[in-house]
DNA sequence: AGGGCATATAATATAAATATAACATATGAA
DNA sequence: TTCATATGTTATATTTATATTATATGCCCT
């Protein structure tokens, strides 16, 4: 699912810094859009193609006010003030011309990044975006899905939850030990064979991803990265 | 319209605040209930009856975040944290347990209220009025009536609700535990089977929408769209 | 290079989760 | 009450995942 993100803002830098994050970040799940200027702003927007706005106010031509109020007229897209005006009246008068939410320069690029996942969450019934990545592999929780190169693979449960530790700690060693201690429990008393068994299965439905788990002998195995 | 309101918070002070800006700036229009430790909190928000939450994060008992977390499990209602910490992270990590919004204290009255009033616009809308799709399958919240292809089909009242379930978290594995407590109720005692006889029946009624009804082994269920 | 230990692999057996169907009970309308 | 529909239970079938074992291969150290 990609979204689509408005930016005005004529700021060139905070328009950079806030493509580049949200783009790694979701991993290409925005496709951001931008106006410069304030009737750029109003005209992009009434084409109403957008599934959520982040308005400066202080804008050249049309301010961020008068864009959000002519707006409210014709649309409930979500829209989230981002401004240099920390005021309690202006983020009153933000509320009150019918924002959703309010953030102050200079901001969180990762709390702006969570109040447009949460915003997003609610407006469109949509799922939060915590996909996890490396080098070819994706895995998402949220859903219980696994893409290698951006295609499916489908991986028994066993598969999945080891699979998700070795990216929750990625680079890292884990021993077969810790393996069964986090999936078996600590009473577990069978054959550590076992472990090797499910890397083995997760390795080949992986594929070309298979290839990024390594076996570091005697310690057990790691999430090669780069 | 009377919006339910919960404070979970251990300071009997600002609950007091809460109340009488609220009722006083709303005109009664909020009915507004307490819970003073995290162990009701978590207790009344799982009759789920309120509209939104104000949720303290340091409460005598359970924490907020604890609370958050455990009540994501089963539902959707918009949480609002409001909390002494200022912490980035513990922004973060609220927003990471599904949290819409977070205020830190000492904050404007009139700021929360309109933070309030925002989220509510927001999450009534979706729910109560817009119909819902995923594929071929459509659902009008306020009508209960489903579509599969412009084609009406009858559900009955508990496969309606499974499927108001799904296409709410599009995407999004439930598990039968979660369908239990939120249909059911957390004291159900009965054989979890039952989840899976009503899928069965709902996918049927479903026809051709019903594969889009995915089975996670060992996890749940999902509404794949992609 | 070769012995000894560690890991990979494959085949098989076991166990577990889920789907299904048939039945029993409850609920609600006519 | 009676009928129809909805819901819950149970037993069984089917699918899928998991664990065990035996054997092959590979790695590392002297």
């Amino acid at each position: 699912m990609v979204f689509k993100l408005l930016v005005v803002e004529d700021d060139a830098e905070i328009r950079e810094i806030i493509t580049d994050y949200f783009t790694e970040k979701s991993n290409q799940a925005f496709d951001i859009d931008f106006a410069k200027t304030g009737d750029e702003g109003i005209e992009k927007c009434m084409a109403k193609e957008y599934d959520l706005v982040l308005l400066d106010i202080m804008l050249p031509g049309i301010d961020g006010f008068t864009i959000c109020r002519e707006l409210r007229k014709v649309s409930n897209i979500p829209i989230i003030f981002i401004t240099a005006r920390h005021s309690e009246s202006d983020k009153l008068y933000g509320y009150h011309l019918g924002c959703d939410d309010y953030i102050t320069k200079p901001f969180s690029l990762a709390e702006l990044y969570a109040k447009v996942m949460a915003l997003l969450k609610r407006s469109k019934g949509m799922v939060r975006n915590e996909i996890m990545t490396a080098g070819c592999i994706k895995l998402d929780p949220y859903r219980c899905t696994v893409f290698v190169n951006d295609k499916e693979v489908a991986l028994a449960p066993l598969e999945f939850a080891i699979l998700k530790i070795l990216m929750e700690n990625r680079g890292k060693v884990i021993s077969r030990e810790s393996f069964i201690i986090r999936l078996w429990g600590y009473d577990f008393d069978g054959n550590e064979r076992v472990v090797d068994n499910h890397v083995k299965k997760l390795r080949k439905a992986l594929g070309e991803g298979g290839k990024l788990i390594k076996t570091v002998f005697k310690k057990g195995y790691k999430l090669e990265v780069e």
